[in-house]
DNA sequence: CTCTAAGTGTTATATTATTACATACGTAAT
DNA sequence: ATTACGTATGTAATAATATAACACTTAGAG
């Protein structure tokens, strides 16, 4: 590897806290509240909930995650980081939460947003569904 | 007016606590905390969290209200009691909310969810946005 | 090496929301 | 009218979620 480029490694590192909080969402797959992050990494060296909301953001904010509004709670973002639009299903029942990678579903939300002239930055669409083994039970 | 009907009067009639808060919402058009609404209700005779928690329960149940997960606030609905689908736009810059009137969008939105077959009992939509005083200033 | 931006650790506190329990109210059936 | 039942109320306590403030450390750019 050529050693000419110094910039942006910073961007590609994380912190040691960034890095145990993405591992954890990583291993999980699932939605998982800041306190229970808490809990579980009290082991690695994680004391106060101010460790984990700042890794939190951080990792919001770099699109490695996702925080889902209506449950208070993060998730790693399965749609290679896109940090600015996410779209989630939730199951009214069980809870269970899945990011929506239909392409269909956001190209055509891009497209509305297009036609309407909305000026959007970013945006947050939460579906509220019965999943697939809650419909049958 | 005939007193033979007297079914689904409950129906119609708030409770007073459901009505003030309903009240309060109404004339403020913007979206308010709980515990803002507690505060502005004190004189009316609220005394507790729960008092007004849940009373924006039922409301967001009888869709009269909306919750905006992203900022913890409920609006007033303009939709005519749209008790299931949401749509709003949120300013990044100064908070503002609106909710999304558009038919175009909202219908977009409903064939979009047809046509990927998501079986999608409600829906909250949260649009950020830089809203027209800010984008000039 | 030094400066700076970003991150850390810690304590305290603010904000948002619910549990638990006893009481009251409204309406429909007896 | 009385009972029964579902819904709402009032109140106190507490849980769950999130941020402020401050002193200190680290990593990387110049």
């Amino acid at each position: 590897m050529s050693s000419t480029h110094t910039h942006s490694k910073k961007s590609q590192s994380l912190t040691k806290n960034q890095r145990i909080v993405l591992d954890l969402l990583q291993n999980s797959g699932e939605p998982l509240k800041a306190y229970f992050i808490l809990d579980s990494l009290k082991k690695e060296g994680l004391n106060s909930p101010l460790q984990v909301y700042r890794a939190l953001d951080k990792l919001v904010e770099l699109g490695k995650i996702h925080k889902i509004e209506s449950i208070n709670s993060f998730i790693i973002c399965n749609n290679s980081n896109c940090a600015s639009n996410t779209a989630f299903t939730i199951c009214e029942r069980c809870g269970k939460v899945k990011e929506i990678k239909n392409k269909n579903l956001t190209d055509g939300v891009s497209d509305l947003v297009k036609d309407n002239q909305l000026e959007i930055t970013r945006y947050n669409l939460e579906f509220y569904v019965l999943c697939k083994s809650c419909k049958i039970n």
